[in-house]
Formats: structure tokens, C-alpha cells, sequence
RNA sequence: GGUGGGGUACCGAAGUGGCCAAACGGAGCAGACUGUAAAUCUGCCGGCUCUACGCCUUCGAAGGUUCGAAUCCUUCCCCCACCA
């Protein structure tokens, strides 16, 4: 193995949590350097979500620095299974959508990949291009190659068949589907997370019984999302998302625990660990406060996809609205008629809902009663209280809510 | 096809004639504390009028029994496990 090959494997198989086997990923990619051949790399993406978030970019950073080397991404959109969804309902992550609906989806997903991926290096494929044709005769051969045995190896499909819970036929179909793909754009190296890496395998599997090369697996962590426990994904709603404005995605970061942070600089960021360590020291003596930290964490989380302006701006605006209690720059305008303000007066539970601070009356009354509404620099406490609604009076509600009067 | 177990609010899960808008937990929201950290504590958490032991809608669906039903009866729909 010549020294930049070494030196390459090096930088791939950072952060890395399964890796089947690291000696293979050395021989291919010797292999590929002599040949002057790019690896194809292979990373799923289901359409159902398009919303592209922090756990998403853990994969998505691993995949620009095989690009990065050269390396080629395959980038499949699973339009043909979000198509089919997951008819059992037990999953509401896993509706069956329309044509139309993934086609959009797809749209949005690559938009948005690309903020981090090289597109000039980035080959897209749709899965339905190979399912769709296939007949049932062709399903039902593709499902002779794998047996029950093997795919209760899976961790949770042992557990719950040893409960006795309900596994859909469908849920074994879906990783032989996905090994499939692999098979069909015969892929050098496929990534996931570490729950995929069942999946990963099996299309180890799938592509020796198709005499290719077994691609290697790679997986990387799930990243914890805002709850700091569960991985970070939509149906949770614990999520930060590329596409958010500057100002979510930076108070967002600044939620995170202190003790999740350091993973959101390694796997978002890819700070390298010596400068993580070097900063985590200085937090536990003392010497560097953490919500210095966070706050250059969020603001180069931002800087990632809005750029370093829209970072500095973001950290400013959160420091004068938060730290300083202040109102934040734009803030949405209630219309109010004159029939609304019969005497320049408005009740405060009305103008809560007019203003859309609050669903419903009942919601806005305890929101008064909890202390939570301010109009200009007055705390209204009474929800019968009549207040003076002078265009330009600043109504807050919660941390969040702000609206101005118009 | 047979046997058994289920369908309750955002989720999980109690409740088997009135005290049930429905225990409890989680999520969420608000307040206190802060660094909008996290953790913790407190309150809220169907809607409407309002502060009333009030009204409306809700416990798979539709009927029925009853002064009164999430709770009983009938029919129907759906889910799950096991055995075939």
C-alpha cells in the first residue's frame, strides 16, 4: 500500500464506526489508484422527509471527503419504496407517496445535498429505474438468495420476533431492496448510519451471489438531536434542519447540552479531535466558557449553509434578543381594524389570537395567567385586561413570540 | 379456519354505570433558575363562555338499554399474537 493510499484510508475511516472490513477498504482502494479508478460510493436516501438535517450531514461530510479523493457518490433516492411506503401503517414516517410528491422531494433532497456535496462528483440515481421493471418472477428469485435466518440476525427483527411483535413481510423486503441497489449500481462502499449496518451487509451478501466485489460498509454515528437523547430525526421533531432560516438553526445549537456539543463540532463540523480535546479542557478548568463555545459552534453551523455573514449576524441577533432582552429585528406585524379597537383598547386574550401568539382563546388565557404576555414593556397578567394597542406596540409572548402592531 | 388479547386525548397507558374532559408517564407550552444551556422545581396541557360543582365535542363506528355510558347490550369495522 503506497503512502498516500495510507494516508487516504486515514482520513476515510475517521469517525467511523463499523467498517467491513478496513482491509478491504485499503485493498480497494490500492486497487483504484492503480487502476485510476474512483470508488462509487453509495449512500440511500428516502423522499418521504426531505428535509435534510444535522444527522443527515454526519453521512453527507463522509461522502464529500471520499469525493474530496476523488471518489465517486452515488447518490440513490429510494422513489420507488416511498412510492410503495410502508402498507402495514405502522409507521407514519413511511406513507406512500405520489408521484408527483417524491418527484418534489427529490427536487428539495438534492437542493439541499448539494450544500455539502461536489455535484461534479455525484452520480443521482432513482431505484425505481431497475424496480419498477421487475416482474413478481423476479422479486420472487431475488428472495431466494437470503433466508428468514438471516435476516433475524438483524438486531431488532430477533427482538421482536423473541416477543412475539408483528414483523411485516415488507420490513424483510426493504433491506433486500436496498441491497439490491447495491448491486445494481455496483458499489465499491456503502455508508449509513449505524442502524443501517444490517442493511449494509446484506448488500455484502447480494452482490457475492451476483458475482461483483462485496462493497464495504461503513457506518457512522447517529447524531443525538435537540432532546440529547434520541438520534436526531423529523418524525421526532428534534431536529435542525439545513434549510431553516440563520435564526432557528443558531438557537437551535445554542439548546443543545453542553455535553452534546463536542459531538456536533466532531460529527457536523468534523473538528478534528485534538482540537475538540484541546477545548473541552480548557471548558473544565475554567479558562473558556461553554457558552463561548456553543456560540462559535452555532454560529459555524450556520456559517455551513448561509455563509460566515449570516453566522456573525445570527450570533448578534440571539446575544441582543436573549442575553439582552431585546426585540429581534423583524418581527411579523399584526393588522388590526378599528373594529378591533373600539376605544384604542383591545382585550388581551383577543389580540393574542389576532396576532396569532395564541391558537385559541383558551390558550391565550393561560398564557396570560402564566405571565408569559408582555405589551410594550407592561406584564399582563389578566386576561380580561383591556390594553392600549397604539400602532407600534410591541407584543411578546413566551421566549419566542414577538408581534408588532400595525 | 380456530383460540386468546386489543382499539382511550399528540404518543404510551389506567379506567369496566355516576365523583370522567377522563389517573399516570412521555412529549409540548409557560414560569423560576440560567449561558434561551442541560438538569431541577412549579404550573398548564379539547374547545367555548367564564372563573361556573356551566355548556359543547371527545374514549374504533353505528344503534340500543338507562335519570345517567369510555364503562352494559346488539351489529359492524380494524389491529395483534398463537394454533392450523
Amino acid at each position: 500500500m503506497n503512502t498516500s493510499a495510507h494516508a487516504e484510508f486515514d482520513v476515510l475511516a475517521s469517525r467511523s464506526v463499523d467498517l467491513h472490513s478496513a482491509d478491504e477498504l485499503r485493498a480497494r482502494l490500492e486497487s483504484a489508484k492503480k487502476e485510476n479508478r474512483p470508488l462509487r460510493v453509495k449512500y440511500g436516501a428516502d423522499p418521504s422527509a426531505p428535509d435534510i438535517h444535522l444527522g443527515h450531514v454526519v453521512g453527507l461530510n463522509k461522502l464529500r471527503e471520499f469525493q474530496d479523493l476523488g471518489h465517486t457518490v452515488v447518490f440513490i433516492i429510494g422513489d420507488f419504496t416511498g412510492m410503495i411506503g410502508d402498507p402495514s401503517g405502522k409507521s407514519q414516517t413511511r406513507k406512500a407517496l405520489s408521484r408527483e410528491q417524491v418527484q418534489a422531494n427529490a427536487k428539495t433532497y438534492q437542493e439541499q445535498v448539494f450544500k455539502i456535496l461536489d455535484p461534479a462528483r455525484t452520480e443521482t440515481r432513482f431505484n425505481s429505474e431497475w424496480l419498477s421493471p421487475m416482474s413478481f418472477e423476479d422479486v420472487i428469485r431475488l428472495s431466494a438468495h437470503v433466508t428468514v435466518a438471516q435476516m433475524l440476525a438483524r438486531d431488532d427483527f430477533g427482538k421482536r420476533y423473541a416477543a412475539q411483535q408483528p414483523i411485516s413481510l415488507v420490513e424483510f423486503l426493504y433491506p433486500l431492496v436496498q441491497a439490491y441497489d447495491s448491486v445494481m449500481v455496483r458499489a465499491d462502499v456503502e455508508l449509513g448510519g449505524t442502524d443501517q449496518l444490517f442493511n449494509l451487509l446484506l448488500g455484502r451478501e447480494l452482490q457475492k451471489v451476483f458475482g461483483q466485489p462485496p462493497q464495504i460498509a461503513m457506518t457512522l454515528p447517529l447524531l443525538e438531536g435537540l432532546d440529547g437523547v434520541n438520534k436526531m430525526s423529523k418524525s421526532l421533531g428534534n431536529y435542525i434542519g439545513v434549510n431553516e432560516p440563520p435564526k432557528e438553526i443558531f438557537g437551535k445549537v445554542m439548546s443543545v447540552s453542553d455535553e452534546l456539543m463536542w459531538r456536533y463540532f466532531s460529527l457536523v463540523l468534523c473538528r478534528p479531535d485534538p482540537e475538540i480535546a484541546a477545548m473541552r479542557r480548557r471548558v473544565q478548568d475554567g479558562s473558556l466558557h461553554p457558552r463561548a463555545v456553543k456560540d462559535e459552534l452555532a454560529r459555524a453551523v450556520v456559517a455551513r449553509f448561509h455563509g460566515a455573514e449570516a453566522g456573525r449576524a445570527a450570533s448578534e441577533e440571539f446575544a441582543r434578543v436573549f442575553s439582552q432582552d431585546q426585540v429581534p429585528a423583524d418581527i411579523p406585524t399584526v393588522r388590526l381594524e378599528a373594529a378591533d379597537r373600539p376605544d384604542g383598547r383591545m382585550n388581551i386574550v383577543a389580540l393574542l389570537v389576532k396576532a396569532g401568539l395564541a391558537s385559541s382563546n383558551s390558550e391565550a388565557r393561560r398564557l396570560v395567567q402564566q405571565g408569559a404576555v408582555r405589551v410594550g414593556d407592561a406584564k399582563i397578567s389578566d386576561p380580561k385586561a383591556a390594553v392600549d394597542v397604539p400602532a407600534g406596540a410591541v407584543i411578546r409572548c413566551g421566549k419566542r413570540g414577538f408581534a408588532r402592531v400595525g
